[in-house]
DNA sequence: TATGATAACGAAACCGATTGCGTTGATTCG
DNA sequence: CGAATCAACGCAATCGGTTTCGTTATCATA
């Protein structure tokens, strides 16, 4: 495989090497003709410009930083799929930065991007750290994912979070649950905020306090549900409420594992609703009732919203909001006192 | 957020760029009381190089491919967790490809990686292709994980997967079966060709062939396991082999999931084991009995090889080979006629 | 026909690093 | 004390592109 470079391309043509790279980008200052037979060998011999040269003279590179709390999180990596395989076909390469939900780890991250010329980054994670100045005034494209920050000038496209967190509730509601419980995500995201919200009005309407009901926070992994599951069937069974609304599936399924694992029954013990419907929630056996976000629409709308925040910096800033859909499967059932 | 570049702090040192190169790079040609002024102040204004600039020049960047199947499969998407934490903790940044099985994707991600300049490339995916002339004239760092060519000269772990095969098929022999079928995954994959050689291995030490025995083949997605596992529900009774031995968690995952929707019991109809023991095989209402290949250590080996491979040219060349463990959980049972 | 405008192209600087080579100064050795 | 040696450093080329600016050729217009 013989590397060609666009010096190489100018001298066999005879032309100079800013020619060369006029015709390739499309831009005025080259013949017809010439233009011409200079795409045609290029595209006969098969170059394709080096883009760390590019980036490092035009400023820009085709890299797309796609930064999440864990890959190894479904709801992230069905996310990361689409967005890739959209931009992949746009051109663009597609870095996935796990964060792990580490706000420093976070800022590194976004510091390598601009310092590497990225075209772009999709935030992801739920925090909300010191990011703003400093990806403001960069020339780097920004679109949020599930986050918001006060000033924040890029798009993004959003759950309805609160609408999540509502239909969740009512559901439990709905089947006469009155007792519900809530497992939130990290204290600062806005996702995990917003659900909860939700989750506090549909109680509230029907003059229902939230206050001293069972409340519990997870860093959204599967094992963190476990021991919260664990922990929750320590507790005396008077004191356990008949149904737990809970931020997403991976700690629904470490949850309810370890229910089942002490004994448990779900949903004869204990109704759940969680949020992602991640792939595996519709397998029969765990079959879980949740609240999906149609995470393949979520991806093609971000990568669609950079890519035109990026090749169109005139862009109208748009704000997406994804309307939530509660997917009705095993975990829930009318609630019955004893 | 300023930029600072190595000529910002040349000049504010009042050196020269090639002294704070070799100062920064630990390359001789700087005194000691210099180079320890430099680094200090590199320390203080926080200046990394340009990542980009530095391999224009120097010839490598830091970048690490993986390329792999489809990120969305928990057993990738938890090793390139693992081998990401493990390689950006050496300051490398690795670039997750998803191929999609499709060896024409996966070729022009290795021509990316090559014109880029990627200090090194981590093939997961099963394919063949003709990837072998290409890599090992470049200098390029390859390692592979699960696959192999004949005349490759690089360093490679790959889970036994003929033993994996065994000892899932002896595990069922044990307890009585005799009609055991086989769901592989992709053709030209060596870990299913193994898996599938170990299979037989067993039956024909018992005597048994395999010839006429079930057998379909999966992309190992999901999805494919439902459809297969609805055709199988399809099939006469008597047709039906009482066990099987299914290529991955995740084909077997939607394998089930059909079977229990047609109404079909798992252990009781049929024994199932895969391979993999992806996070999610282990919950209760899922409890897959299946081989684990100890994705963290395979990981953790991968990483240390390209890093190897990367920063020691004469490096030794090494084969490490993972152990598969088989872990029997509840779906397998004793055969039972009828 | 002379003049000005415009399009097409090349020369060279530049992006931010690395590195080969040349120069300087100090040290060592005869 | 003079010469050789070597460490320490600066200069400038280089990587592969883009872009500014200047030059030349073409064409239309007066």
């Amino acid at each position: 495989m013989k590397k060609y470079t666009i010096a190489d391309v100018a001298r066999e043509l005879g032309v100079s090497r800013a020619t060369v790279s006029r015709a390739m980008n499309g831009k005025p200052g080259v013949g017809k003709k010439l233009r011409e037979e200079i795409l045609k060998y290029i595209a006969v011999v098969d170059y394709k410009p080096n883009n760390l040269a590019k980036a490092l003279s035009g400023g820009k590179t085709n890299f797309i930083g796609l930064i999440l709390g864990d890959i190894r999180n479904p709801f992230y990596s069905e996310l990361a799929f689409h967005v890739q395989r959209k931009l992949n076909s746009e051109g663009y390469v597609v870095i996935i930065l796990n964060s792990e939900f580490d706000e420093k780890r976070e800022l590194s991250y976004v510091q390598m991007a601009i310092r590497l010329n990225f075209a772009g980054v999709i935030l992801l994670t739920a925090q909300n750290g010191g990011l703003e100045e400093m990806l403001t005034e960069e020339n780097i494209a920004v679109v949020l994912i599930n986050r918001f920050w006060p000033g924040f000038t890029g798009s993004s496209v959003i759950s309805d979070n609160f609408k999540a967190g509502y239909i969740a509730t009512m559901h439990l509601l709905e089947l006469g649950h009155t007792n519900i419980g809530f497992i939130s995500g990290h204290a600062n995201s806005l996702a995990s905020h917003n659900r909860h919200i939700g989750y506090v009005q549909a109680m509230n309407n029907l003059g229902l306090k939230t206050d001293h009901l069972y409340h519990q926070s997870s860093d959204l992994k599967m094992e963190t549900g476990y021991q919260i599951g664990q922990k929750f069937m320590a507790l005396p069974k008077k004191e356990r409420p008949s149904a737990i609304v809970i931020i997403n599936d991976m700690t629904a399924l470490g949850f309810m594992s370890a229910i089942k694992e002490q004994g448990g029954c779900i949903p004869e013990d204990l109704s759940i609703v969680s949020f992602d419907d991640i792939s595996i929630a519709s397998v029969q056996g765990i079959d879980l009732t949740t609240v999906s976000h149609d995470t393949t629409n979520m991806s093609l709308k971000a990568a669609n919203l950079i890519k035109e925040s990026i090749e169109n910096p005139a862009h109208k800033i748009e704000q997406i909001i994804i309307n939530p859909k509660l997917k009705i499967r095993k975990t829930t059932r009318p609630y019955h006192s004893k």
